[in-house]
DNA sequence: GCTGACTGAATGAACGTTCATTCATATCTT
DNA sequence: AAGATATGAATGAACGTTCATTCAGTCAGC
């Protein structure tokens, strides 16, 4: 899998939002079929488009994930800095996170079912994506712990990157259990929840 | 993908464990190569055996993945079970849960790279695997929680089954962010101070 | 000389990608 | 204004490759 550079591959066009549409029909068709189930006739086809259109928007099949990878993280790093201004104190940025984090996964389902289980493919696609703007995210909770133990409102006496890691995982275990739920449950409701226990503890 | 019942294509054939072989083969190169990415003819060359051969005690490419799949898993809540005996109160619960997690997780590299990357390949494997053996994990944490509770070591005033969610979150994200890193350290090492950080949060 | 474990070349289906062709629309020309 | 010409987005059949799987044959052990 090359993972390129992944800059569009033709001009525009007419419709103007026509890759657009293509990225949208992959987020469907790659949730339900998976990335390596699915063919690219399939994406095309629900988009609506012949199978050769994909190519002009796009270099590969590999560049559609990547493609609705940086796309959305790109967007939810953004909220999620902007859900930041104005928060009083290194808990209720975290909780801010969390709510970003959960609020904009249990938005769109396929989207997330992209993010959670596609997406994790292989060494390959993982460490590419780890080593980047996912390695960004980890390193933002990492400072808003690590700021909290300044201002003495956290333990000093713990790593904040593994403090990152764990609160990282507690969000990424909840989304991806909620995907694979049969239930259609909120998964925002809990930020709240797991904030607290990750502050608290689950000591008395 | 099928994901059938995955038993043994052939009787256990003349060296008796030409099966293990392949099965261990199998992880190394999955790992190496990812499960799409690797042929069969990959892994019976890493086990020096026929292509055919691996037709002769199992099914299918999904059946070895799946076979990987149910001896570990297997052999962990059997490992967990048996560590659990003696324990003094739910946190020491947790903490031996934590070491024999990342312990296991620790020892083999090729194995956590199948676990934790190449067994989330779809929803369709993913469910199979969250519906079984993955949901008595979480169960045999919830238990823990809620017994903690009960016997008032731990909060009441939170729901236990999410905060076994929170805690499997936290072990998955350390195993799975300790193969993506270069660096190697000793994974079981953080077994304590996560379990520390679940009980007492960060919280001054 | 039988048995059956083992081999590995052959098979055939699946699929990503290409590209010659079409055609609706825009741009000229008179 | 009407025709002529150019443009390039879109198409989808065809290509070529890549594998999982099969099976006719080999051979070691008894």
């Amino acid at each position: 899998m090359p993972v390129a550079a992944s800059r569009r591959a033709a001009r525009p066009a007419g419709p103007a939002d026509k890759r657009e549409l293509i990225l949208k029909a992959a987020v469907r068709t790659f949730a339900s079929r998976g990335f390596f189930g699915a063919q690219v006739a399939d994406v095309a086809r629900a988009a609506g488009v012949a199978a050769g259109t994909v190519y002009l928007y796009f270099r590969s099949k590999d560049d559609l994930l990547v493609s609705i990878f940086e796309r959305n993280m790109e967007e939810a790093i953004a909220e999620g800095r902007a859900a930041l201004a104005g928060a009083t104190g290194a808990a209720d940025r975290l909780r801010r996170i969390a709510r970003v984090h959960l609020g904009r996964l249990g938005r769109d389902r396929d989207m997330t079912v992209v993010f959670q289980v596609e997406l994790r493919q292989s060494t390959k696609f993982m460490e590419q994506f780890s080593s980047s703007l996912l390695r960004d995210y980890l390193g933002d909770i990492r400072d808003v712990i690590a700021e909290g133990q300044a201002t003495g409102e956290f333990r000093a006496d713990l790593n904040p990157r593994l403090a990152a890691k764990v609160f990282f995982g507690a969000l990424d275990e909840m989304a991806t259990n909620w995907i694979l739920s049969r239930r259609r449950y909120s998964l925002v409701a809990d930020a709240d929840a797991i904030v607290d226990l990750f502050v608290k503890g689950v000591g008395a």
